[in-house]
DNA sequence: TAATTGTAAAGTGTCGACACTTTAACATTG
DNA sequence: CAATGTTAAAGTGTCGACACTTTACAATTA
């Protein structure tokens, strides 16, 4: 289903940098984890040529980090991290939605109401996730911009990885966060249904936005009370306003 | 100026990406040139090594290209290529505007309005476009969305290689388009300076797309003639449409 | 001539080795 | 005890080598 604009080499170190990537992923690499390349080569059974290749990889992807040194570390994340990776994917996933908008067509709908139908099924917070991305990552190929397309799935990673970390994720308010995520699916569908590219842009936006403000702790949905903020276009009276998000790493 | 969200290494692998970057946007590898990993390493006098890993950082770029067989290319551009680079700048920049819009001081004024009066005293079309990348750089970096700016770098280079293949560029009409430019440059830094995120959002996209338009060897600006189209947010009553842009290859 | 096959050249994938640098543990000294 | 110097361990950067694969070319054959 996914494209890939670039056939990837089938070799160990992509074959390492998928597994790697996995796993920070899941969190079996801890942020700030020192990954050192004789361990990782010892751990996968290879010399150390690809596992340097794979970090490269994962480093351009904003999973790992080099230090100065040259040490590599799985990359940290804080309060910060998680608003400009909200802020990329808006920036990304409304550009997608609009152009997904115009090539829509009946079969894509049908994909999309079994993902949404899916989704409300979904036994636990975890599995609905992964059917939530999956449904973006379906626009997003949709929209055909391969570039595009390559781009999100940097930030797309690295938002996983972010959620393996928001505790408040695990289970609890699974039910009301589901609820509330496919309502804006639905106008997702909506405007792309109605080939309203403006409108699916807009919607897509709002929807990621409202979304990631649902994570916390809260349990009444998107709040103005918090210091981050998430920059949305948002009508006012000629002066629009960042609005608030709640802070996803309070425990 | 540029913020580096992740400090390189300093090692050869990340110098010969430097340099190979530099000679594919500038063309001296020109689009789907092969190219063989013990060639550059004899070219730059060093091993294989540093070459294999400089390639992975371009291929994450998206300037080169792996092909199935483990072989390296240059990335060719087609008139698609053009179109989907472009898009993912106004998906980007007009992001990025709307971040820096907040965060915009008296400081920031001084410096676009200096690079405004340096664009239009440019004396050649090529010295004009590495003022204005240099001015969009700016903004992004002004964003401080790190992971934004990386992304948009990735754009920027595929971009930039993209202006040295497009004939047209080269001196005949650069002082239209640096009048053109300007007056978009303009639009940009009022509402940078008014503080309206939404404002500056939507002047950055559509001056990107305008200024792609004024490439392809019309002299008269924007037309709707062409096959390619950019979707960018253009409000219609109700039902927003794609505009048109013209061929950049066109001879 | 055109198609096919065999063979050499070129290229990639991976490894182990070595030099250099950083880190960490330990001993020394005030 | 704290601060500092010392040394061994661990880690990175780079290289050359070798096996395997793909490509290119030439010879052979229909």
């Amino acid at each position: 289903m996914a494209r890939c604009p670039s056939e990837p080499r089938r070799n160990l170190a992509h074959e390492i940098a998928s597994k790697m990537r996995r796993g920070i992923i899941s969190g079996t690499f801890k942020p700030g984890e020192a990954l050192a390349e004789p361990a990782l080569a010892g751990r996968f059974g290879v010399s150390r040529a690809p596992v340097r290749e794979a970090m490269i990889e994962l480093e351009r992807a904003g999973l790992v980090q080099f230090e100065i040194t040259g040490r590599t570390r799985v990359r940290m994340l804080e309060e910060k991290d998680v608003v400009e990776i909200v802020e990329a994917r808006i920036a990304l996933e409304s550009m997608g939605a609009r152009l997904a908008a115009v090539r829509w067509t009946d079969e894509d709908t049908r994909w999309i109401e079994r993902s949404i139908t899916a989704q409300q099924k979904a036994a636990s917070g975890v599995k609905f996730s992964a059917l939530d991305i999956a449904m973006h990552e379906y626009i997003m190929n949709r929209g055909g911009n391969d570039r595009l397309f390559t781009l999100w799935q940097f930030v797309r990673w690295q938002f996983e990885m972010a959620l393996t970390h928001i505790h408040s994720l695990q289970e609890t308010q699974a039910p009301d966060l589901r609820c509330f995520s496919v309502t804006g699916h639905r106008k997702v569908l909506k405007a792309l249904v109605e080939r309203q590219p403006e409108m699916a842009a807009k919607v897509m936006s709002r929807h990621i936005k409202d979304s990631i403000e649902w994570y916390p702790g809260k349990r009444r949905g998107p709040s103005r009370q918090s210091r981050a903020r998430i920059a949305l276009p948002c009508k006012t009276r000629g002066h629009a306003v960042p609005v608030n998000v709640l802070n996803p790493f309070s425990q």
